[in-house]
DNA sequence: ATTTGTTTTAAACAAGCGTTTAAATTTGTT
DNA sequence: AACAAATTTAAACGCTTGTTTAAAACAAAT
């Protein structure tokens, strides 16, 4: 009874490689079972169908891209601390997954029910209490006055793009894998500083 | 024979609006005929494949998408103003196409022969002078140090990540489209004012 | 050892895919 | 008007798709 769990794991892990790499409509039931070393009715013994495999790969991944965003904001450190450790932490996911966040916005332009599965994680995202946080550090001019929509898309695309646009950046000044990993690195503090500089200036003394 | 063109180029818009919005694995032959409202055997009569069409389309919306970024350079202004009008035109290119960099993207990773196209813009993007120019103003102080990689990953994240994130952004806030449109209004202020005192930064007089 | 239920397989299903064919229609030319 | 070429159509081609079927292989229990 054990193998159960042990080839509809395999299969599982199997669909999450092929869904991220390929998308759903670019890979095919078979592919997924033969990366999996298995028959393709197998996956349809496991998860009924293609599209239902998908909605479990779909809402695990979507449930890690949206949890390595928001475990830093219950933290119990300053604001500026928590948008420089959450960039940290957005380039140390996204090192280790680099195609999530193509692969989740794909989705959701394929599919429009793709609007259940987020809800869940927004509301512990309001949760987190993030948003009066930072309200109250623009009160006391500790902060710039900033939208949290804004705030939000700013450290969102100095993240994610540069892991989204690799193969375009990447040719684009005839750059090796390695090399572009090395970029990445010292692109994360350069975004930080540039985010941090304008999120809290310095006060200039002749102002 | 004036119906050529007509038809030929129904065709070509129907294609490029179909692959843009579905890519090439999301749509098919009979789907592009049926929004030229022709024919599938008329899409194979003028293009031999969907794959020759494809191509097609993809290497005229790969020129536009580059070219949209590189006519700033060859302007005859301050390197400053230079970034600033990219910032602009990059802005006003994607409000009327949000879906293209997606598209681009989605298409370089799934086909390897995309490596080709690049090359042809590219040399254009090296004649433009632009990294000389900012090389020299990096020499004087003009402008921080920050290689050009960087400055390209700064500026191509921050423009393009707000219209490719815009559906995961619209549900993270609840917004409308009207709501969305007015914030990557004010959006766009808010990334050249960060962008430019990053790279044009103020010296403060008490350093 | 036989029976029971579960897991795996090979084979088939209809539907849709990209593409081709060959006939019908339209067009331009004489 | 008659012919030749280009355009458009309906139908079919072989192949792949997602999914199902029914039999085989396996495991556990009596």
């Amino acid at each position: 009874m054990c193998k159960i769990s042990s080839t509809e794991e395999k299969i599982k892990e199997a669909a999450k490689r092929v869904f991220i790499t390929k998308g759903f409509s670019g890979c095919t039931s078979r592919e997924i079972a033969k990366e999996a070393g298995m028959n393709v009715a197998l996956v349809n013994y496991y998860f009924r169908s293609k599209n239902q495999l998908f909605l479990i790969i779909y809402q695990a991944v979507m449930n890690d891209f949206m949890l390595s965003m928001m475990e830093v904001f219950s933290t119990e450190l300053s604001l500026k601390e928590k948008v420089s450790l959450l960039i940290d932490r957005e380039y140390e996911f996204l090192t280790k997954h680099p195609e999530i966040p193509t692969f989740v916005l794909n989705e959701m332009a394929r599919n429009k029910d793709a609007e259940l599965q987020i809800h869940e994680t927004l509301n512990n995202f309001a949760q987190t209490g993030v948003f009066v946080e930072a309200a109250k550090a623009q009160m006391s001019g500790e902060m710039r006055q900033v939208d949290m929509v804004s705030l939000t898309m700013i450290i969102m695309a100095n993240c994610q793009h540069p892991f989204m646009a690799r193969l375009l950046t990447q040719q684009l000044h005839g750059m090796t894998d390695a090399q572009y990993d090395m970029q990445i690195i010292k692109h994360k503090e350069i975004i930080k500083e540039m985010i941090l500089n304008y999120l809290f200036p310095k006060k200039s003394t002749n102002e």
